[in-house]
RNA sequence: GCGGGUGUAGCUUAGCCCGGUUCAAAGCGCCUCCCUGUCACGGAGGAGAUCGUGGGUUCAAAUCCCAUCGCCCGCGCCA
């Protein structure tokens, strides 16, 4: 016999049915037990002699044939996808036993720590696995968008050689006899491939050895990154992620109402058109509004990017707002300076309430001027001989963004910590367990 | 790295401020029994905690003090 999915169990009522999946709940009447069975579709109600179910547990894996029938009008569950059918078990097959978790996987209330010490088990608690969910859909949403846009999508490369672009600190990794690192962005790789596809795009691993602890760092992200050549300006870069932000928005907002619903939030709302301020025009407008005096600073602070949101809610009825033109010497070497104040860059940020979610902008692209700048930023051309022979054999204008999928996956779910949208996340103190439990931590190298 | 907070049964927490009838309580989970219509079923009973660790103050410490470790939050750095 066939096994069926759970949500198809009404279209075979009358006939038997075999399903499989994990035990969910058990409801012990004595002369009747009901179990929620659970398989990847949903929930079933199955309703069982107590001698067939007697030894098992939640969590235990069981096959179950029986016949699918229509339940009685008052014992309908409205607030079950399947609360018009239950399954009335006659065979039962103990696929796999289960220790009793120890935690309550129904209703899951445990801190942070706890919640990622089991997460092979949390996982499987219907409200974690929405989140990600959501975060697969932005994903397949995020290639779709692009692909549309004519983009092509690359794989790349994970280790990288000596070279960096400087700021955000690397993972060392041996490699053979020689030093290497893990990617801190695919950057350099997706603006060489420009030179060959004009448009792409990646999805890709990402790695910061920041020893940042805080509710929006990890070490290990998952970055959504396209590039894109011949731009008219490099507004159109923006367009281009304003369209994508949107595009990703309306299909989880199409998609996945359940998934918001459990976590009692909508999608980030945007009228028309995401309002794009300057850097000194948003701390202007946070000085005006709190008196905080933050106009000289190179960057906004978390309070800052919360109060510029507020705002342009406020103003804009809009969630998410472009930051731009931040100051040169707090970007990149390639970051294209802006020809009306080379000071600034031409470079943006999109906020979604309150924090940073996509940061992108025009690049250098004339190879002599690049050369002139990895000088100044006192890096080695050396170092970049490799990447600038996509920009010595001609180059057109580009740009790109690059898209934190966990943060945007935190920022529409409104969760308090971004750990919570990462399967497995590593941060300074775990990797899958605490690295304390590992008793390996290295001494500290006196200085 | 800096600052703040916190650590009590498997989980979530109360008790800590004003030490002593709380040397420990509750909900969930667990075990036993009862229950044929529940859907986070219900009912009765039970087991389970050297109150993070070490030291100190005191007649007396979960409670006060010091140290130490873990964890959380904020800042810094960074995306």
């Amino acid at each position: 016999m066939q096994r069926i999915l759970i949500t198809e169990t009404a279209k075979y009522v009358g006939k038997r049915v075999k399903v499989a999946g994990w035990v969910n709940s058990r409801r012990d009447h004595g002369g009747i037990v009901f179990l929620d069975l659970r398989d990847r579709s949903g929930l079933l109600q199955v309703v069982a002699t107590p001698d067939l179910v007697k030894d098992v547990k939640e969590e235990y894996v069981l096959e179950i044939e029986g016949e699918a029938q229509q339940r009685p009008i008052k014992m309908v569950n409205p607030e079950l996808a399947t609360g018009q059918v239950e399954l009335k078990a006659d065979k039962i097959e103990i696929l796999a036993k289960a220790e009793t978790p120890s935690i309550d996987l129904k209703d899951l209330k445990v801190s942070l720590p706890v919640l990622l010490d089991y997460r092979p088990l949390t996982l499987r608690n219907k409200k974690i696995r929405a989140i990600f969910q959501i975060e697969e859909e932005a994903i397949s949403q995020f290639r779709e968008s692009l692909k549309n846009l004519g983009f092509t999508e690359f794989q790349a490369p994970v280790i990288v050689p000596t070279v960096t672009e400087g700021g955000a600190e690397l993972f060392p990794v041996k490699y053979y006899e020689y030093d290497a690192y893990l990617a801190q962005s695919p950057q350099l790789y997706k603006q060489i491939l420009v030179g060959v596809f004009e448009r792409v795009f990646t999805i890709t691993k990402v790695f910061r050895a920041e020893p940042s602890v805080t509710t929006r760092h990890l070490s290990e992200y998952l970055s959504l990154d396209a590039e894109m050549g011949f731009i008219d300006s490099w507004q159109d870069l923006m367009d281009t992620c304003e369209r994508v932000i949107k595009e990703i928005f309306s299909d989880i907002e199409n998609k996945c109402q359940k998934e918001l619903k459990m976590f009692g939030v909508s999608i980030p709302k945007i009228n028309q058109k995401i309002p794009r301020l300057k850097l000194r025009e948003a701390q202007e407008i946070i000085f005006q509004r709190t008196k905080r005096d933050n106009r000289k600073e190179n960057d906004l602070e978390p309070e800052d990017e919360k109060e510029i949101c507020e705002y342009a809610k406020e103003k804009y009825g809009s969630e998410l707002i472009f930051i731009t033109h931040f100051p040169t010497k707090k970007r990149p070497f390639y970051t294209f300076p802006d020809p009306e104040n080379p000071d600034y860059t031409l470079s943006f940020d999109l906020l979604c309430r309150g924090l940073e979610i996509v940061t992108g902008g025009q690049r250098i692209h004339d190879y002599e001027t690049l050369l002139k700048n990895i000088k100044k930023w006192q890096l080695k051309p050396a170092d970049f001989k490799f990447y600038l022979q996509a920009f010595k054999y001609g180059m057109p204008p580009e740009g790109g963004f690059a898209i934190g999928a966990e943060r945007l996956v935190k920022q529409i779910l409104n969760l308090e910590n971004v750990r919570e949208a990462s399967l497995f996340p590593r941060d300074t103190i775990r990797i899958d367990q605490r690295l304390i439990a590992f008793k390996t931590k290295r001494k500290k190298s006196k200085k």
